[in-house]
DNA sequence: AAGGGAGACAACCGCTTCATG
DNA sequence: GCATGAAGCGGTTGTCTCCCT
């Protein structure tokens, strides 16, 4: 798995990581701690750039990581904090220790997502999809008010950016971080 | 047995946040 | 207060494996 291995221009090696590679990263980060990442890459030896170890660190070599299928307890656990939290990998990833956010967004991209839409499920709202249809005016008139406009504004609000931020913001604030704020 | 699709996983890209000068 | 660069994060892509037809 993995990608193919090749060279930026200036000599950074990019794409999938060997065995070598991992043990040199993993016992420099023994011995000296993560520090700089910037600077991580030539003391270990490594001809990787500090994002690229930083990756591999997180989401693959880190102790404690977990590896192998989501048992159908963290499916559920993710599906839950998603509807909570949005697709705020990191923050679900604190709630779930042992998974990494790239491990839970991966399953929420590659299955999770797919199943709710199987199931009729809305991957937003995590309710059930109704017909868009029914909001023509010459249709249907009388099938209840849930996709009412404020529901639907709200929709179109929380697809926009603009409010998107503003709800990592307020996550922050949830969190006990007010940093954000003061700035 | 071959091939195509879906699932799973690893890693890169680009943007935002945050710290520092 | 502003500029800059590193770190962090989410979206996306590439590749491999498995399973079904």
């Amino acid at each position: 798995m993995g990608r193919a291995t090749w060279f930026d221009a200036d000599g950074t090696k990019r794409g999938g990581w060997t065995d070598e590679e991992d043990q040199k990263l993993v016992a420099y980060i023994n011995e000296y701690g993560i520090g700089d990442w910037r600077f991580l890459p030539c003391k270990a030896g490594l001809q990787r750039c500090g994002k690229s170890c930083r990756l591999r660190w997180l989401n693959y070599l880190r102790p404690g990581v977990k590896k192998g299928k989501f048992t159908l307890e963290e499916e559920e656990a993710i599906i839950n904090f998603q509807s909570i939290l949005g697709n705020r990998w990191a923050a679900i990833a604190q709630q779930m220790p042992g998974r990494s956010d790239n491990d839970i967004k991966n399953h929420w991209n590659s299955c999770l997502k797919k199943r709710l839409e199987r199931n009729g499920i809305d991957q937003m709202t995590h309710q059930p999809i109704i017909n868009l249809a029914i909001k023509t005016p010459s249709f249907n008139t009388d099938c209840g008010n849930s996709s009412s406009s404020t529901d639907q504004e709200h929709l179109v609000g929380s697809e926009n950016p603009k409010h998107y931020w503003s709800r990592r913001r307020i996550w922050r604030v949830e969190q006990g971080s007010w940093e954000g704020f003061s700035r």
